[in-house]
DNA sequence: TACATTTGTATAACTAGTTATATAATTAAT
DNA sequence: ATTAATTATATAACTAGTTATACAAATGTA
């Protein structure tokens, strides 16, 4: 199909479909042409039956990768044409153990010339082609597995979008987007501070002019993070990380850990030695960044701030 | 899936179904984590539709290779959603024409970043596979539009059965089937002659004891064909090849061509140069057959047959 | 020019699956 | 010994396609 050259491979579901439908439609055609009376869809419950000599409706389900309302429905099938039929003897009474019956018996042996020649007729297109079919679908199955489309796109959509924004200094024009940035989260999760209307309210003054840093995330030159570097004095360590807030809309953009790694560039470049945080820890996304960007936990330090109950350190 | 492996190449289509649900099924969430209202199965219909600025539905089908219906129902889908509408002006009052509505402009732009995200995490698949999926189906698409897998696997049935197939010479035992066999067809498509009855009720005296052979096809250890070489006098032929029948339940296994082959072979042995037939135009397939035999069309013979409208000869 | 055939679309009914949910039987937990 | 949770199955309702068919408009032909 030239469509999908032109399309690109985001249109692979579509082309499984019609290739799905291309060789479907001819196995139908297949029982027919072998003269048995035989449903194409019957195969994978059926085979599985001709292995187990007995086996519950939900096992072959997992067995096939079907639902188990799809099994149900192509056992009822198959006991309609008479294939298969309830066996009894289980104790469980939830269980509707099935068996193949003489006529299934038979139409398996029948089959099992038929199935030679498709295997031997799908082998010999596999040889004809460069790139294996069936062998491509084994390692796409174990691949999704391992880590599913959706998860392999989302990756990609964050290292984008985390490629377009941008860390900035801070600039008063940046304030109130500070302010917002912040009180937007604190105030969710707790009750605003003294000691945050200060360092919001005004900045240049509680930060800036003590020998902190603020640094902006950019995305689309709008700012949806913010973080902060506060002088700390008569302590071990030379700043403290804080007021680090991002934007819920612009969430799965790495914006925390691009201002983290910011800040702690900062830092290093200002000749600090180790920088120091305090949090909570029902702020569970927040605390795993703050593993992932090398902190560990430290104790005992005396804080301001009512909502702290975890404290960490970076060595820089 | 490790039922796969056991079931083997048969199960194509069942892995190839659930290969396109998983893909599918992660497609839908992927427009949602874009924050697109957009239902997956719209997009080959919509991706026609950013390419070529109007077209008729039928047109679209044929493009993306859905049914026409199939194409119907989605435009009247896109249409309720907005995304596009019928475009007047057209002569053809059949035609619906269809094109993009500013919102599926819109639409079409936003999704287009979204398209190349799926596009490079799809390519990471390929990149971490060692057999290219998408290559595949190309190489699928095109070696099933040169010969289909029914008609792959019909002759692989037929090449497997014809090996089954034993020649073997007349005896006494098979004068029953070399009758049976020959009065089925010949009374279904003419009527039985005077020369029919005598050679059919008594090989022995009037193809044997002339000179002539009976050979027998075998399946099964079972006669499902003849054929006879007729000896004949004051002729340029040296044989007339005859009372050729094959069972209809035994069509499908070359039994023609393995005898019209054996019978060759035999006059051959018997220092035969030319051997002779006559049939009718009606028995379509049996003229097939001994045009790809070699045999070709002469004129003019005298025969005692009312049925034959055609005589043909092969150089040995 | 009138009639037959072809073309373009829509609709109905089907297929092979799915998810959601109800029910009964079994197992686990207090 | 109850009660709660889990398991096995069946059923209903949905999805993304299909084929068959009806109907109107356009085209071809005697």
């Amino acid at each position: 199909m030239e469509f999908f050259d032109k399309v690109g491979k985001s249109a692979l579901g579509s082309r499984l479909r019609l290739m799905t439908a291309v060789v479907t439609d001819d196995a139908a055609k297949i029982y027919e042409l072998y003269g048995v009376d035989f449903v194409p869809k019957w195969f994978p419950v059926f085979y599985t039956l001709t292995e187990e000599r007995e086996i519950t409706i939900t096992e072959i389900a997992n067995e096939i990768g079907h639902s188990q309302p799809s099994v149900s429905k192509i056992i009822q099938e198959m006991i309609a044409a008479g294939l298969i039929e309830e066996s009894a003897k289980t104790e469980d009474k939830r269980k509707n153990n099935v068996v193949l019956t003489e006529k299934g018996i038979l139409i398996s042996k029948k089959i099992k010339q038929q199935l030679e020649d498709i295997d031997v007729a799908i082998e010999g297109i596999i040889a004809e082609s460069k790139h294996n079919l069936w062998a491509a679908l084994e390692e796409w199955e174990f691949l999704l597995e391992q880590k599913s489309l959706i998860k392999r796109v989302s990756e990609q959509k964050k290292k984008r979008e985390s490629k377009d924004v941008k860390i900035a200094e801070y600039k008063a024009e940046y304030q109130e987007a500070f302010r917002t940035l912040n009180v937007e989260w604190i105030s969710t999760y707790f009750e605003m501070e003294e000691a945050d209307y200060k360092a919001l309210d005004n900045p240049e003054d509680y930060i800036l002019k003590k020998g902190g840093k603020i640094l902006v995330a950019l995305y689309e030159n709008e700012p949806v993070g913010v973080c902060a570097l506060i002088k700390m004095n008569n302590s071990e360590y030379d700043f403290e990380m804080a007021k680090m807030a991002v934007s819920p809309k612009a969430q799965g953009k790495s914006i925390g850990w691009l201002l983290g790694k910011a800040i702690a560039e900062k830092a290093k470049e200002l000749g600090a030695k180790k920088i120091y945080l305090e949090s909570n820890t029902i702020l569970k996304p927040a605390i795993n960044l703050y593993y992932k960007l090398g902190f560990e936990k430290v104790f005992g330090l005396e804080t301001p701030y009512k909502r702290c109950n975890i404290q960490m350190e970076l060595v820089l």
